[in-house]
Order: C-alpha cells, then sequence, then structure tokens
DNA sequence: CTGCATCCATACGTTTGAGGCATAGAAGCT
DNA sequence: AGCTTCTATGCCTCAAACGTATGGATGCAG
C-alpha cells in the first residue's frame, strides 16, 4: 500500500516517454531498475499500467487513469516542501540567493550590499548552485530568489532580465589559440573540444556550446561537468576549452588559465527570478533592488 | 525530495499521538526505528517537525503545516489504488465478496448463487481476509463488497445489518468444561485463557472477549492469532479457549475441538457493506440481494 | 527468409538503508 | 538522589534498489 515518490516520478517519466530506454536515460537510472521498479508498481496497484508489445509501449486504461493522482501526488509533495523551506528560512530571517558560477557579477553583489542596509536584521545568504541548479533550487524552496542564466526553463518562476555580460573563452595557458589573438571568433573553436554537463537541460547545453554552429556543424564534445570549478580544473588541464562570462575571466583568473572575448556570439542574459505563489515582502524587495540597479 | 508514504504515515502517527513510543505502537515498529525516520524526514525537508522536551513532544510550526499536505497525499493515493483495483475487477467481470471466517454462513452463500443465477456473465469471488480485514479491504479496494463483523471502524463505507449470530465458545475436547454441561455462561470461563489479535482494532478484541465482564473483571489473555485456522489450532491444542459464531460450531467441527453455545451473551451482528464513492451497479445488486433475502 | 538492430525482461552480485535490540542520555517525579 | 519515562544512538541483520551482463521478442532491410 507504500509507494515512494520516486517510483511515482518514474511512471509518469514512463508515461510521458512512452519508453522504457528514453525514460531511463532523463531519470538516470538504467533501464533494468526502472521496469523493475514499474513492475513493483504494477503488481502493488493490481493492474498493468503499460501495454509492452515488442516495439512499443503505450498506457493501459489503468495506467490512464493513475495518471493524474500521480501527478498530482508528486505535486503536492514538491509544494508541500517548498513550503516548509522557505518557511523555515523566513523564520531564521534569512534570504537565501542563489546563483550559478559568477551569478550577475557585480549587480549581484551591489543588491545584496544595498537590501542589507536596508533590512540591516535580515541575513542574506548567497548560495551558489551547480549548472542550471538556481532555477531548480526555486522550485525546491532552497533558495528565495536567484540571478538565473538563460534560457532556462523558467516555469513555476517569475523572471525579469537585469544584465547581459559578453560571453569569453577560456582555456589553457599554453593553448596555441593564446598567443595567437585578443580576441577569438566562434569558428575559432571548430576543433576544439567544449566542456558540458548534463546538470543543465540540453537547451542550455547547446545555447553555451553555440550548437549548431554558424556554418551548421555541431561541436567537438569534451569531458563533461558539474559546476564552474570542476570545469576550470579540466580546461587548466588542457582536456578542453569553455564558454563562460566576462566576469569569470576576472574572477576565475589563475595563472594555468587564459581567458579570450569571443567577438560573434551573443552575450548571456541574465534574470533575477522567485518562484509563483505566495511571496515574501522580503523577496519581492530584493528583486526591486536588483531591478532599480540594473535600470542605472 | 523524494518520499515513502510510508514515512508520511509515520508522520501522521507520531502528530496525531504526540508519542514516539505509543505511535510506534500503533504503527507495528520499533520506536528507534521510528524515530530515525521521522528524523530522516525532517532533514528532507529542511525543518524541524517536533519539539522533543524530554517529557512532551509537539508540533512545530513547520510540523503544523506539513501535515495538511501529508495527509492529503495519504488520501490521494490510498483513492487512486482502491479505484484503480476496483475498476480492474470491474473490467474482468469480477465481484469479489469479502468475508472473515464463515462470515455471514449461509446467508452469504445463498446470496452468491442468487446473484449469479441473475448475473451469470459474472465471476463471483469469495475473498477470506484475516480477523478485522474485511473492512480494511472495502478500503483498499481489495473487496468489492463485504460481509463485515460488529463492532467495526466503517468510516468509509455504507453498511447494513443483515445477519445476526449466536455466539458459541470452542476448547479443546478433553477440556473439563466440555464434559460438564451443554451449554455454558460468559462466567464459566473467567478462567480460560482467551484467544486475542492484533490485527483487528482493540474494540473490536473487547466486544468478543466480553471486557470488561459483567462482574467487571478483565479476561484472561492467551495466545495471540491473526484467522480463524491459526486460532483453533492453538484451542485444538488446549492453550486456550475461543469465541466464535454458531456457523463456526458447524463448518470448523474437527475431532479434538468441542463447541458449546454460550447463553448469557449478546449475538454477532453481521453486516454487508461496502465502499462510499461511485458504486459499481453491480455491487449495488449484490448487496440488494443480499438484503432480500435477509428479510424472508 | 535470414541477419541485424532495437527494446524490454531476467539473472546475479553489490551496496544502501530500514528495522530490531540493547543502551545511553535527558527530563520530571518522589 | 534515585527512579521512572521517553527519545536518541550504536551496532547488527536483512530486504530491496541499483548496475552490468545477457536473454528474448519484434520489426526492418537486404
Amino acid at each position: 500500500m507504500d509507494v515512494d515518490t520516486r517510483v511515482l516520478r518514474y511512471y509518469v517519466a514512463v508515461a510521458e516517454h512512452l519508453s522504457f530506454t528514453r525514460a531511463a536515460q532523463e531519470l538516470f537510472v538504467s533501464q533494468p531498475s526502472l521496469s523493475r521498479q514499474i513492475q513493483r508498481l504494477e503488481s502493488e496497484v493490481g493492474a498493468a499500467l503499460f501495454v509492452r508489445t515488442g516495439r512499443q509501449v503505450r498506457l493501459t486504461a489503468a495506467g490512464e487513469n493513475l495518471l493524474p493522482a500521480a501527478r498530482r501526488i508528486l505535486d503536492d509533495w514538491r509544494q508541500a516542501v517548498r513550503e516548509v523551506r522557505t518557511s523555515e528560512a523566513a523564520r531564521k530571517q534569512l534570504l537565501r540567493i542563489g546563483f550559478v558560477a559568477t551569478g550577475a557579477g557585480p549587480l549581484g553583489r551591489r543588491a545584496r550590499t544595498v537590501f542589507t542596509t536596508h533590512h540591516p536584521e535580515i541575513t542574506v545568504e548567497p548560495k551558489r548552485f551547480d549548472w542550471g541548479g538556481e532555477a531548480q533550487a526555486l522550485r525546491q524552496g532552497l533558495a528565495d530568489a536567484a540571478f538565473v542564466w538563460l534560457p532556462t526553463d523558467l516555469s513555476g518562476l517569475h523572471a525579469h532580465v537585469v544584465a547581459t555580460e559578453p560571453r569569453w573563452v577560456a582555456m589553457a595557458a599554453t593553448h596555441p589559440l593564446a598567443a595567437a589573438h585578443d580576441t577569438v571568433s566562434i569558428m575559432d573553436l571548430r576543433d576544439e573540444p567544449l566542456m558540458w554537463t548534463r546538470k543543465a537541460p540540453q537547451e542550455w547545453v547547446d545555447w553555451w556550446a553555440v550548437n549548431p554552429r554558424p556554418d551548421g556543424s555541431t561541436p567537438l564534445w569534451g569531458p563533461e561537468n558539474d559546476n564552474v570549478e570542476e570545469m576550470l580544473e579540466h580546461v587548466a588541464t588542457g582536456n578542453a576549452v569553455c564558454l563562460g562570462t566576462k566576469s569569470m575571466a576576472g574572477y576565475y583568473a589563475h595563472p594555468e588559465l587564459t581567458w579570450r572575448r569571443v567577438t560573434d556570439i551573443e552575450p548571456l542574459r541574465i534574470a533575477v527570478a522567485w518562484p509563483h505563489g505566495r511571496t515574501n515582502p522580503l523577496v519581492r524587495a530584493f528583486v526591486e533592488t536588483v531591478i532599480d540597479l540594473a535600470a542605472l
């Protein structure tokens, strides 16, 4: 009679993809493991949820009927956890500001400073997340507001674009390109292995990698990584190059690393974002501070 | 971010009893295990749910806020599973009739016979449950209708009393009481260890054991058991005596067992019951068959 | 019609975690 | 101060969830 929300997530994923293999990939579990969990769920509820006919998978009537309940339970739980976490932070007079890597650069720091002078009783906690994690964190109640890097999935969130940053490329100091030019073109990176991550959605990875390239080609993929530090370790070692922001060129300038401006790709857009639903007045105040500063 | 509904049940139980020890007893888990699960839940949601102050346990604000969501999720899941199981049975043209031990005796069998002649396309499946399990089975969608033995918790169920049965007592054939009388009084059983179960609610156990006795005394408790067969094994071995129905005296008459009518206790009331909510017309038809037969 | 590719199920070994028992530690009562 | 009551911690056991390797069925192409 008991279920784990994990199993419900598995079920919804299979129902959405109508494929165990693809759902397993999305869920970062093996296909056999996923099959077992679905079998277990089916025996628990006493009915087959999917019809597997060799080549294709489709929902049974029971599968269709259970699906809304599974979604409802997942939403209910996510929202409940988000509210508890958010209230707990509010109770402790905390304002948790999520960001990735350099976040919004100088704007973020100025906003925190200004906010703190107006609300000295509040502790503002900058919270660093892995690639794509800042938007996720808002949905999970792990941050109250965040500087999110676009493009990303903004469902469930309010967002205002407050800054843009030119994109730069990082490479090992010994890299030939570093010696050759002060600036580079995206086409100069055609044969360079590029860093990527499975933490962020595909859309995000493609945008950063400029995939497809202006000439229609696909980037050469290098090692995977979860966050800036890991990424730059790889790059300094010479395994790959990576794209980043102008701020990153300043913040993460170590001797083994060389940064160059990329002249011909669009800049990063950065938004301040916060979750839908009842909004803590402090969150709104912080967002307004950011927007005001951005307008200067 | 994931939870098991089991953990939510634990949480709700602790919140209702405001005691880990008592909740653990109700849930049939050890107190340390329960404590650990609650700790785990608390770290998952990022807030303490209970304040433990040595002598007493009370809910925190976060604990109060999470409670409705936990209850909602549990109800949602129970209902979803019940509906899937019920629809699946309907799809297979099954009508599952729950009962305990001898159920409603001859009435149950006659009702199934009559129903089958009117609905030959339907397979009627008598389903036997452990003590107190027939009402539970209706709530869990494991039966479509059932003969429930009163008193029991009827929440979520419709019920009509359709029969009563005098109560008899079973003892080992070698038992002194068996030789002495044709009938016995409840007071004759004062010093006899009586069978009991933890499957059914306390109310049920007390009613069967006639606790307290007319003179205010408490029965002497014998071995525990889950169902008729286990109970009668104990009784035949001479470990205890047990109370049962007149039907049981006929159905379960083996040589090592002697049954005697108990003259001075109220008879068992038996109801036909079915779950709240959308009701399959076949269920209603069966219930009406039972009620009609009972009226004869 | 045969070989190949695709996709889900099964087998098996490994690891995580939920449970029980014993016991420590804290709080209130006598 | 000692006793009782209640929750937390340490340690062990066992079930189950996961991954890798592989089997088996289906559909497509040559």
